[in-house]
DNA sequence: AAGTTAGTGATAATGATTATCATTTTTATT
DNA sequence: AATAAAAATGATAATCATTATCACTAACTT
């Protein structure tokens, strides 16, 4: 892969933040660096840089997918209203990984260990859940809510 | 929730199996029952039967969701390849909650924890991966590949 | 039996992501 | 520097699981 300017702006808009972003907010971010970028084009350095490991990517089905620019050794915990992902360090131990490998033969390759719940402002705000398609975070033109 | 026949048909099923189906699965075993069911009103009886707690949706992005009708204090190993899903007893100790909740301020109502990696089948077969549109288990008319 | 409520079936809409492809940019070769 | 080959880009169409809509029907209530 070559350091395109693209592939730069993606790379620094990502590292910019701890907050898990979303492709669109990367978009929008990427456009004041590369004014004429193509949403199709920071999807594809999306997966390149994740293919390669230098990123990952925090999937939870019908909301957008959120990129972590410093994977490492820790976990994540989800507000379930507003989407907030927050690093935590707690892991389950190895020990378990190679029972599991033992009793079901699995090759096991990662796994996932996410706490979710309400962050401390959506739990004393009683405003409406939103559906499964906005999240209030890194939403294009409303931008976030709070944080 | 009125007891009809297309409740009792998803819920049944759904509970036929402890291989976690897709609503398209589940869909075509309803069909067998109620001939004229609606695709939609499988989404809507498994929507209702999740908020009731009922049942339980494992839901993974860029792959359709998959159902468990048995929740309960157990976690889940799926394979990267084909999807498949097992049920697996370990569980992240309680202790490890209490914490995290301190630490962030969050007031946690779950967790995910689930392993990835090869099922047996998959790792001594080299087929390429599919695309994120095609779960071998449960697909529509191509039926399971193993198991 | 009439009226209210809830559930259904058919289908259109949604929306994040991916595929396509012509064009542009970068790298390698002469 | 000129040309050829390879890779990346931008614009946009396509994908596809899921949800929304809405007219219609079945089920309870009194």
């Amino acid at each position: 892969m070559r350091k395109t300017r693209q592939y730069q702006a993606v790379l620094e808009a990502l590292r910019s933040t701890r907050a898990h972003p979303s492709a669109e907010w990367i978009y929008d971010q990427v456009r004041g660096q590369v004014p004429g970028v193509s949403l199709a084009t920071v999807y594809r350095i999306l997966k390149t840089l994740e293919v390669e490991g230098v990123i990952a990517s925090l999937e939870y089905a019908g909301r957008r997918t959120r990129f972590d620019g410093y994977p490492g050794p820790h976990n994540h915990i989800v507000c379930l209203r507003c989407g907030a992902i927050e690093d935590v360090e707690a892991a389950p131990d190895e020990s378990t990984q190679k029972k599991i490998e033992l009793s079901t033969g699995f090759r096991v390759s990662h796994y996932r260990f996410e706490w979710f719940g309400l962050c401390p402002r959506c739990a004393t705000n009683s405003d409406p859940l939103r559906s499964k398609h906005s999240d209030s975070y890194y939403n294009s033109d409303k931008g976030a809510q709070h944080e």
